[in-house]
DNA sequence: GTGAAAGCGCTAACAG
DNA sequence: CTGTTAGCGCTTTCAC
């Protein structure tokens, strides 16, 4: 049995309203009344249905976050991330995990909708023209989370060109001259970003006059899995090869695991730099190189950012979050 | 602006009924105005609110899950198993990161209580009797995924005892007879099932007149680091170890990093064997040789559980998943 | 076939 | 200080 604000109103004898007025601390009561409506709430156990609430007072304390898929990393990081705040801000999180598919995300939206969030996070998605509208038009206070876009809805990403640059710039610094690039593939999520990951290669290995050949880089999805066939085409495709930069960590990873197994020494024969920071790194053999794009961060202050426009009611200003390399041991000086 | 089941009412017009009985295709009414209602919803974009809904159906289509933490693989492919049957089954799931903190697990159950969730899962903590009660008097349908209890709620978990024992003699079996065991503390989630692991691995060792000794098993915490740690006090604690069995994989990965950092090479100077299965098992190096617990079987089960106990309004009985070991590259043949 | 009206549990004026 | 009343958006009898 769950009881409603009536069955407390008349075992404490007082009217609804009186019982709502001590629910929500507004005041307006004796520290009679008020006592003894708390201490018959206390009796039965009652707790208001947020349901009732959320339809008078059109806010649920819900939001809705928009995830390509629930086993990366990368996502569980920005999962917890949004997660904190939102809890510390007194709302929970609906989940729903896309795998980048435009019709589900299209139908989750929509069932968000229905549910009447609060507002809402895309994370790592490609930001699609039909999103944009259906946003706009139920008006659903959203930001973006490492996620490009090219419509004008806040977001907080990293730099992905400048880091690309960096990373790049690190490898030339430890002495690399023969360096590849392991990519994800064109329509994947993180979309958008690939691009300019791809040109922050290029640009660094210009700026330091190193030849770049087109078979210097390889696509492929964003796993571990293709970490490991990227391995193989590059070892192939460039003669001399000393080192790699992978879009992503998991790829990172997934060429040390390929290396192992096709006895190339890392980082002895070959160096590798990921991107992304994630957990693991430090935990594979050799612990991995990467360059940290501090997720936990940038989850925390989109879900701040998306807070903030539900109470304002206007939209926040987007930021790029800054980077570093994290130097394990993955890389070698030659 | 977002408009309610009456705008579509007075600009098809009809009545707020009539709507209402074409949204749940519940007959009654004629094809023209049908398709009349039809053409007005396409036109407003209108979508019910579920909220409204679902102050009048008692059902919110809305499910809770309360998991430890957000970043360990194995809340992972739970919450991953979960949110598709979910979905699949018209529901969305709240996630709440109880942090296997009392307090907040009692808040994240009211919390959900308040929000009227139809159903709640419980996966990788310690069940207490306070949130027994709790679910007990508020009637949430409510299924513990890999968590032990004394009390009468359904649950879907693994064979502890048994796999424990499979995997320690997995180990005997490739002529190991120094054998370690790395554990979690007592007071941790997962909790209830550490003395399964313990006494299966136990068990293993006497039915095989292998001679036990208290300072064969280290305990630790259920991370990365606690393997790290764990196996320093294990080669300490027992001369001429060849072998561990560590309670979960994070543990055992754990331990070949440290093992690569300390010169120790897995396999050949020590095998090592987890438990769990969990992805990142074919991706370190060497791979891990891990026993298998199936883990999106079992969350898949669960919800599945949940979804029926919610429907039938009737306690479903709880069930034992199976295991296997999954043979990589960690473990040595003596 | 369709509409009117009551009610789900709560909050928010508006009166006293 | 406290009660009455009118919704919030939807579903569901019960009539017609």
């Amino acid at each position: 049995m769950t009881y409603t604000i009536m069955d407390v109103a008349k075992r404490a004898n007082v009217s609804k309203a009186t019982v709502s007025r001590v629910l929500n601390d507004q005041g307006g009561y004796s520290e009679k009344t008020k006592r003894k409506v708390l201490e018959v709430i206390q009796e039965l156990g009652y707790h208001p249905s947020a349901i009732a609430r959320g339809l008078t007072n059109k806010r649920t304390h819900t939001i809705g976050v928009l995830v390509p898929n629930l086993t990366s990393s990368l996502v569980t990081e920005f999962l917890n991330g949004i997660e904190a705040v939102a809890h510390k801000l007194g709302s929970s999180v609906i989940v729903c995990h896309t795998e980048s598919h435009g019709i589900k995300t299209m139908m989750y939206l929509q069932l968000l909708h229905e549910k009447r969030i609060d507002g809402l996070i895309l994370a790592g998605t490609i930001f699609r023209e039909e999103y944009y509208d259906y946003i706009q038009r139920v008006g659903i206070p959203t930001v973006l989370l490492s996620t490009y876009s090219e419509y004008p809805v806040p977001h907080v990403t990293a730099d992905d060109h400048d880091a690309a640059y960096t990373a790049t710039k690190y490898l030339i610094q430890k002495g690399h001259k023969k360096i590849g690039m392991i990519s994800g593939n064109k329509e994947e999520w993180i979309a958008g970003s690939r691009l300019p990951r791809i040109e922050g290669f290029k640009d660094a290995l210009s700026d330091h006059k190193i030849a770049f050949n087109e078979n210097h880089i390889v696509y492929g999805g964003f796993s571990f899995d293709d970490g490991a066939t990227g391995l193989k085409h590059l070892i192939r495709q460039v003669p001399g090869l000393t080192a790699i930069f992978t879009e992503n960590d998991e790829i990172g990873i997934g060429v040390l695991s390929a290396a192992y197994h096709l006895g190339i020494k890392v980082p002895k024969d070959i160096s590798v730099i990921g991107m992304d920071n994630i957990n693991l790194c430090k935990v594979v053999t050799p612990p991995l190189t990467s360059v940290s794009l501090s997720h936990s961060e940038m989850a925390e202050k989109a879900a701040n950012m998306m807070f903030e426009m539900i109470e304002s009611n206007k939209v926040v200003t987007s930021c790029i979050l800054p980077h570093e390399v994290v130097e394990r041991q993955s890389v070698r000086t030659l």
